[in-house]
DNA sequence: AGCACGCCGACT
DNA sequence: GTCGGCGTGCTC
């Protein structure tokens, strides 16, 4: 028998099926996964099998080890998985990663053996770094595995180079041990071995000799004990200065049992009962349900109208008919409620699925679902490959989000994904959202999916007024700050009505900076070209493009004058806050007020608990959850994210502040808006303010249309990188030349090319970007031809170098 | 992307 | 003379 099957060390350029023999008595079928023999080296790798078929291949190399007992993917999963790649441009192993739960993988161990009755002293006397390996070998008997040579290595990028040489040189041997990767059900937890005191004295006496190990005492010393990982976080250890301080007796490790299945708490039910409203559009989505082909179908309901209660009913009704149901929400942190509400009302039977989940839940999650236990799924983006037994329904909730599509390989959208399954699986799939994303809406508006409305809020209560400030008169008022005189005093009187309020920077990544007061110079990421961003809980610097890190420095590295931290965003915002309330409680939400420590859901939950008067954040703070008590809510600068590099940026403006304005008045009071402009003619800005989607709708939409932007056709964006910035540009030329070439040929696509261009920022973690956009119909012959060409550039040897990849309708 | 094969400059 | 540099081509 031969098998065919999709390799795991295939890159994109040579991805297709390869054959291999199965040897005779060895039990394979289709969705199991395999290791073979791969390349001239022969190395193993992983593989899955698409599909069996009779033949002796004996030209063909041998399956070597079956990994799974039973298949991980079904039919149903491995066509998914052949449309992800046909779609996202990925390999066909990547598409199956994305689809199975981590702790289904497995990880290689490789051991390293000296080969026998060589002489490599004298081999290797030239690599003084790989005669160390060798004689640790020697002293360990011969053989380890490389986490322990790792452990032993100071320098793993040498240790590296060094085995490789010394297996080139057949002085090593390696093997390799798979083993699954151990499912997590414990936590390592550090704890101090010696009294607090001894530990303390320990680390200042060290303190200039091993200033980690002793802020790690120090910490230790004031808590008591604390995960490993936060440990990490907090001090700037590696696992090997724990080990290290283990090895001296200073330190305990302890295991402890760590929850495998995040206790649901299930909410006080009622039994689901219906507004007339709601009642309408759930009967259209059955009587589509209940079609030949069920389709898909956009429910649009304002802020508050109770798209949820909809969903519940769907939800029940799937169940009813012995199917399981798929929930999609954008980010699990945001939706306790609604998982608890679904625990209320389906108990045992629902399962949810993010990727803050351990591997262990993960996996736990992912097998009760495909042994049909769990029929009520909730989870993220990754979700949407959940292996549902008869799956009857999937609903993705706030389609229009961003989260929904991935930001690595396979660059996938859970919506589309969901909208395929849901056609080639007959499922409904359902679409919810108060500011659906014009894509959709032109679907719903052109009959291609059906269109339901809920117009009115479930309190019967009005949107909240909302008011526009512009900041230019502010600005020749005099007043420079970020808070306008409207909204001061509506902050005062909403405070002193005993009422909260909230404030929401409309800024990416609000970070504070280092500055030298000196020489006004801010630290630098080494890799990338952004300025690192300063964390005061741990007093490092951090690079968010590539989690670089370092203790922040006491002086300017420049110059060596001090050092001040600046906040950008919401310190600013509290410290003009705290003049203008004085003596009010006032609550930050940002990378710096939220860690491993306090996370964000634990500071909303404080904001209701404790009526703290004003909460001020980020993007966090848009979404959240229901405040009763809020009345007031403050856009900072609503124009900042339209002048974003994107197609989208209207859209998410619109839907943001929509979003934001919607937070205000949730309770019994009333609630009011304000929000601060400086283009307060904009007609985004005034048409949210207004909550006019519909009219918002049309002015997009044809805009849309002179732009060749999606609906009407999709923007694919190329991404170049490498470690040379003349290559990377080179390549990037090069790659638009040979797009122009095939756009010349007669009957090629029509197709509308820009760039290359240098990336927004130009370089992450040493490589050099560029990027290339084109607008087109994503249709089947154009993402042919698209391949085809990424295929042949990788095969270029102008192009050596420079890697590349495809974004289709990105966020960013 | 790896990895082996193959052809030219610095050491025993 | 050989070791070792990296350019080139293939992966069932």
């Amino acid at each position: 028998m031969i098998a065919q099957t999709a390799v795991a060390a295939a890159v994109f350029a040579i991805d297709k099926p390869y054959s291999y023999r199965i040897p005779e008595g060895m039990a394979v079928a289709p969705g199991m996964r395999v290791t073979v023999p791969f390349g001239r080296g022969n190395r193993r790798t992983e593989a899955i099998v698409l599909q069996c078929q009779p033949g002796s291949g004996e030209e063909l190399k041998c399956i070597d080890q079956v990994l799974d007992d039973a298949p991980v993917l079904d039919d149903a999963g491995l066509r998914l998985a052949a449309f992800v790649r046909e779609r996202y441009f990925c390999t066909y192993y990547e598409a199956v990663k994305a689809m199975l739960p981590a702790g289904l993988w497995y990880e290689t161990v490789e051991r390293f053996t000296i080969v026998p009755d060589v002489d490599w002293r004298t081999a290797a006397r030239r690599r003084p770094e790989a005669l160390r390996v060798m004689e640790r070998l020697e002293e360990m008997g011969g053989a380890a595995d490389y986490p322990w040579l790792r452990r032993q290595s100071q320098d793993e990028e040498a240790l590296q180079s060094a085995l490789r040489y010394l297996t080139g040189k057949k002085l090593l041997q390696t093997d390799s041990e798979r083993f699954r990767r151990a499912s997590d059900k414990t936590e390592r937890l550090a704890e101090l071995a010696v009294p607090a005191e001894e530990a303390a004295a320990w680390a200042a006496a060290r303190r200039r000799s091993a200033p980690v190990q002793a802020a790690v005492l120090e910490l230790l010393s004031a808590a008591g004990g604390s995960s490993t990982k936060e440990l990490c976080y907090f001090t700037g250890a590696t696992a090997a200065t724990l080990r290290r301080l283990e090895q001296l007796g200073l330190l305990a490790m302890r295991e402890v049992p760590a929850l495998r299945r995040t206790p649901l708490r299930p909410a006080q039910v009622e039994p689901i009962t219906l507004t007339a409203e709601q009642q309408a559009a759930y009967d259209r989505l059955c009587a589509q349900w209940d079609g030949e082909k069920p389709g898909a179908a956009l429910l649009y309901g304002v802020t508050g109208s109770g798209k949820t209660m909809v969903y519940l009913k769907l939800i029940e009704r799937c169940l009813a008919r012995g199917a399981s149901a798929l929930l999609l929400v954008p980010e699990i942190g945001l939706t306790p409620q609604l998982v608890s509400l679904l625990a209320g009302h389906f108990g045992e039977q629902v399962a949810v699925l993010h990727s803050r989940l351990r591997v262990g839940e993960r996996y736990d999650a992912w097998k009760r679902i495909r042994d049909g236990g769990a029929r009520v799924v909730v989870g993220t983006r990754s979700a949407v490959f959940a292996p549902l037994v008869r799956p009857g329904l999937l609903i993705v909730d706030e389609e229009q989000e961003h989260t929904y599509q991935s930001e690595n390989a396979p660059r996938y959208h859970a919506r589309d994904v969901a909208l395929w399954r849901g056609m080639r699986e007959g499922a409904l799939v359902v679409m919810g959202s108060a500011t659906p994303s014009v894509e959709t809406m032109y679907r719903a508006q052109q009959g291609i999916w059906q269109l339901c409305r809920l117009p009115s809020r479930y309190n019967g209560r009005a949107l909240p007024p909302v008011e526009i400030v512009d900041m230019k008169e502010e600005l020749r008022a005099g007043n420079g700050g970020a808070i306008s005189a409207p909204l001061a005093a509506a902050l005062r009187e909403t405070v002193d009505a005993g009422r909260q309020a909230i404030l929401f920077l409309n800024r990416r990544g609000a970070s504070r900076l280092l500055v030298c007061v000196q020489c006004g110079g801010v630290p630098q990421c080494p890799r990338c070209s952004v300025h690192m961003t300063y964390h005061a809980a741990n007093g490092r610097l951090m690079c968010h493009y590539c989690g670089h890190s370092e203790p922040a420095p006491e002086a300017c590295p420049d110059c060596g004058g001090p050092l001040k931290p600046v906040g950008f965003g919401t310190q600013r915002v509290e410290e003009q806050l705290r003049a203008l309330l004085p003596g009010r409680k006032i609550l930050r939400m940002d990378a710096d007020t939220v860690s491993a420590v306090h996370s964000h859901e634990q500071l909303l939950e404080r904001f209701e608990r404790e009526r703290i008067p004003v909460l001020v954040g980020t993007q966090m703070v848009a979404k959240g959850l229901n405040f009763p008590n809020v009345t007031l809510v403050g856009v900072l600068d609503a124009d900042m994210s339209l002048y974003v590099e994107s197609f989208r940026a209207a859209e998410t403006t619109f839907s943001m502040l929509t979003q934001v304005v919607g937070r205000s008045g949730r309770g019994s009071a009333q609630g009011r808006a304000i929000i601060q402009t400086m283009t307060p003619e904009h007609p985004v800005i005034q048409l949210a303010a207004r909550q006019d989607y519909d009219r918002f709708y049309a002015m997009e939409v044809a805009l849309r249309q002179l732009r060749g932007c999606p609906p009407f056709r999709s923007v694919m964006v190329f991404h170049f990188s490498g470690l040379f910035e003349e290559r990377v540009a080179d390549g990037a030329r090069l790659f638009r030349a040979m797009l122009v070439e095939q756009l010349q040929r007669p009957g090629a696509p029509a197709m509308t090319v820009l760039g290359p261009a240098p990336a927004p920022v130009a370089r992450v973690n040493n490589r050099f970007r560029y990027r290339l956009t084109i607008s087109c119909d994503n249709t089947r012959p154009v993402r042919r031809l698209l391949a085809a060409l990424l295929r042949q550039f990788a095969a270029d040897g102008r192009a050596r170098g420079v890697t590349a990849y495809v974004d289709t309708n990105p966020y960013d």
